[in-house]
DNA sequence: AAAAATACGGAACAATCGTTCCTGAATTAA
DNA sequence: TTAATTCAGGAACGATTGTTCCGTATTTTT
């Protein structure tokens, strides 16, 4: 019955992930849009609805990229505490090999549209919060293993690492190319765990 | 020879900081910033030039204003690591309190901007500079007096400080409302100092 | 082969963007 | 008073914004 389409939907997304992640949702225009997903006007407006809907996509599937990958590492892992060391040094690298320094998408986005657009809020909320799930059972797997203190609640470490990765990533945000800076943060977080 | 100005520059410049502070740049339209400051067109043109050296002017009467005030609180405090608390405990409480979630302008403005524009990753730049050396200062304050644990470098727990400041900022702007959150990284943050 | 459905490219839309300019009134210093 | 300067207000600028629509090409199913 009908023509099938010539693109990959989930590879332009990917595309769509980067411009965004790049400039940002208001910082990014429908040309610049059409420019870098390669499509026409017409396929990507019928495809994905609005510039809103395709960020809201967008960030969606960023999210579920980057939380697999870190419920992988941290299922499978036998030390957490090293597993979590890993992923901070991970962030680091992205952070400085990067040409172009993105950040994190959802600390960007949170950022700039939490605040003005509900739908970004709920995604945003969601991910912290299973986030922070995330990282409370890592710490007490941890905790029970014997890798990780039990001085402090484990609720409270998995906020506190949260919050840490949050701020290396702005930290990426304004460019700094100072392995060393990252280096002292990491080194005196994971001095309490 | 001439007429004076009818409004006040400075007063001018702070209903600014307000609107880009809350809206960002690119959510900022020239019509918000007539109607929000309460000026004409060409007086606001005449004045501040263009969209961007007012956001810059902006940007930089922030930063003086908040880094003037961290600056004399731990110049003055006797007990270092007490003030510190006492910093955290404030924006905590501005982050809580205000009903617009705006975070901190510097932050924001960092994230949606610093990569884009070069004169605001100089300020960006120079005010991360500035509050890595304050909190060192301070910090190895606080060890002299024995306040502050020798135990880490002091330039490692100020960029340490730095980095969770950030995080609070961001978590502030993602509108997260429970204080058990901010409450539970100030404590663990604490716990090392 | 015919018919149905959809992708495609591009023209075109109204709205808004940041900015400039013009008007006339107001105020100041010479 | 005169000349200079700045005020407020709004019209108007071209450019760009996000979005819609249309004609044509292409593919699939009947």
């Amino acid at each position: 019955m009908a023509r099938t389409k010539e693109f990959n939907e989930d590879q332009a997304l990917d595309k769509a992930i980067e411009i965004f992640w790049h400039k940002g949702y208001n910082g990014t225009s429908a040309q610049d849009l059409v420019t870098h997903l390669g499509l026409s006007r017409s396929s990507l407006y019928d495809t994905f609805g609005d510039k809103q809907k395709l960020f809201a996509q967008s960030l969606l599937r960023y999210q579920k990229q980057s939380q697999d990958q870190v419920i992988k590492l941290l299922d499978e892992s036998e030390n957490v505490k090293e597993t979590l060391h890993d992923i901070f040094k991970q962030a680091i690298i992205e952070s400085l090999e990067d040409r172009i320094t993105k950040g994190c998408f959802m600390v960007n986005s949170s950022v700039e549209l939490a605040m003005h657009d509900e739908e970004i809020a709920k995604i945003v909320k969601n991910n912290s919060q299973t986030m922070e799930e995330v990282f409370t059972k890592a710490v007490q797997k941890g905790q029970t293993a014997g890798h990780i203190s039990k001085a402090t609640d484990a609720r409270v470490l998995a906020r506190f690492i949260f919050n840490n990765y949050s701020g290396i990533r702005v930290l990426a945000r304004t460019g700094e190319r100072d392995k060393q800076v990252y280096d002292d943060i990491v080194k005196a977080l994971f001095s309490i765990l």
